[in-house]
DNA sequence: CGATCAATTGAGAATAATCAATTGGCGTGG
DNA sequence: CCACGCCAATTGATTATTCTCAATTGATCG
C-alpha cells in the first residue's frame, strides 16, 4: 500500500469513527428523549419471542433497547420472509399504522429488552413537544432509506456480493451500537440468512465458504456461527467490484 | 366453471368492488383534507421532469395528483435502480427527512400534477389538527408496507410471476384510481421494468410473451405497451401458483 | 424512405437451485 | 464418559433459470 493510499484509508477511518461516535450519540439521545416524554412498557424477551405478530391490532409501537429481532412479512399464500433485522435504537411496528393491524411477525433473535409504547399516548406527547415528533418522522423515514437499500441489494448484487454485504451491514450495525464489529455471532441459521438475502441456505453456506477463502472474512468456532471481519473496509469495497462483475474462486 | 366456482367468484368481485370503492374514497379524502389544511404548491410535470434529485435539501413533500412517477435509488457505488412506482395519491419524499437530503430522485413518467408541500408547514398543520398527523403517518406507514411487498416478490418470485405481480399490481393500482383496469399502458420500457423487477429487459420481454401465450394477458397495440389484462384474478392466482413452481411453456 | 430506438427471439454461458451425501457439534441418556 | 441421535452446515453433482451476446423485426418520426 502506497503513502496516498494510506493517507486516504486513514482519513476514511477518521471520518468514519466520527460518523460512528454520532450514531451512537443519536440511539443514545432518542431513547433518552423517548423514556422521559413517553409512558415505557419495558419488557424482555428471549430468544423465539414474538415482540408482535401479523394480524395483531395495532395499539403500541415498540423500540428494541437490548438484543436484536427479525421482521418476517406473510404472504395471503402462504409465502414468508424475513424483511428486516433490527437493533438497539430500532423501531418496530410501523407497517401496522396504516391498516391498524401489524403486517408482520416480529421475534426475537435473542435475550434483550424492549420498550412498548402506547401508540396514541406517543402521538399525544408528540404534539406536546415537537422534537419528539420529529425524531419520530425521522426514524419512519429511516426505515423507509433502509428497505430500499435492501431492495436494492437484491437486484443488483451477486449471491457472494448479498452475503458480503450483509455481513458488512450487521458490523456496521453493532459498530454503531458501541458493540465489537471485528467478530460478529450470528443469531441466525444459515437458511434464515438465505431466506433473508433471496437465496437457499447452500448458496449462503458457499458463499461464505468463498469469503472465507478469500480471507475477507474467517470463522472464529467450529460450529462457523461466529465470524471475524478482519477488515470491513475490504468487505464494502468487494461488494462494490463484485457488482462489477469481479467474481471469487 | 362450475356453480360453486362461479359464487365464490362473484363473492370475492363484490368484495374487491367494495375494496375499491373505499380505496378510492380514501384517496379523494385525502387530498381534499391536505388541501383545506396545508398551502399547496401545484405543479405541472412532464415526462422526464424530476420532482426531486438526490442530494436536493429536503424542504418538501409531494403528493401526487395525476399522472404517475418512478423514485430511483442511487447507490455511492454508481448502481441504480428503480424502487417505486407512483400514482395519484402516493406521496414521494419520505426518504429525505431522515437525513435532510434525498436520497432518490424522483421522475414523472407521464404529464401530471404534483402537489409540493413545505414539510414545516405540514408538521405546523398536523399540530393543528390530529386527524392530518394520523393521514401522514398512515401514508407513511403505507410506503413501508408496500417496500416490504416488494422485497418479498424479489426473493420469492420466478421472472415470470415477477412480471405478472407487477402487472397486477399496477392494474390494482388503476382501478384504485378509478381508471380502466383491463388495458394499461406502459410508460416504461423493458428495460425499467427490469431494472425495477431485478431482471434484465430480455427477460421481461419473454416473461411478457409467455404470459401472453398462456392467455393470462394481450397486447393491444403494434408496440406492445398496451397490454390488456382480461382477467386480473387469473393473473393473481398464476403468481401464488408459479411460486410452487408451476411454470409457463 | 431511411434512421433510430424499442422489442423480440435464439443460442450459448453463467449463476444459483436442487438433490444427495457427508461432516461436525451439541445435548441426552445409558 | 461415551454412544447415539439430531440438527446445522458443508460440499459435490446435476439441473434449471436467468443472463449475455447477437441478429432481426417493427414502430415512429423527421
Amino acid at each position: 500500500m502506497n503513502t496516498v493510499t494510506s493517507t486516504a484509508t486513514a482519513r476514511h477511518d477518521l471520518i468514519e469513527a466520527q460518523e460512528t461516535r454520532r450514531e451512537r450519540q443519536r440511539i443514545t439521545d432518542m431513547l433518552a428523549l423517548v423514556a422521559e416524554r413517553v409512558p415505557v412498557q419495558r419488557r424482555v424477551v428471549h430468544a423465539g419471542d414474538a415482540i408482535y405478530r401479523s394480524g395483531d391490532a395495532f395499539t403500541h409501537l415498540y423500540l428494541q433497547n437490548t438484543g436484536c429481532c427479525k421482521v418476517v412479512n406473510s404472504a395471503a399464500d402462504g409465502r414468508a420472509q424475513m424483511v428486516g433485522l433490527l437493533f438497539r435504537g430500532d423501531w418496530l411496528g410501523f407497517d401496522g399504522i396504516a391498516g391498524g393491524r401489524f403486517r408482520c411477525d416480529a421475534v426475537a433473535l435473542d435475550t434483550g429488552e424492549v420498550w412498548a409504547l402506547r401508540y396514541d399516548a406517543l402521538v399525544a406527547a408528540c404534539a406536546e413537544h415537537p422534537p419528539l415528533m420529529a425524531l419520530l418522522h425521522a426514524e419512519m423515514s429511516r426505515v423507509i432509506g433502509r428497505d430500499r437499500d435492501a431492495l436494492m441489494a437484491l437486484t443488483t448484487l451477486s449471491a457472494d456480493a448479498r452475503v458480503a454485504e450483509f455481513l458488512r451491514l450487521v458490523a456496521h450495525a453493532l459498530d454503531s451500537r458501541g458493540l465489537r464489529n471485528d467478530q460478529i455471532t450470528l443469531r441466525m441459521t444459515r437458511a434464515e440468512i438465505g431466506n433473508y438475502l433471496g437465496l437457499t441456505l447452500e448458496s449462503v453456506s458457499r458463499a461464505l465458504s468463498r469469503l472465507a477463502r478469500a480471507q475477507l472474512i474467517g470463522f472464529a468456532d467450529g460450529a462457523r456461527r461466529e465470524i471475524r471481519i478482519p477488515d470491513v473496509s475490504a468487505l464494502a469495497d468487494f461488494v462494490g467490484h463484485d457488482g462489477a462483475g469481479v467474481a471469487l474462486q
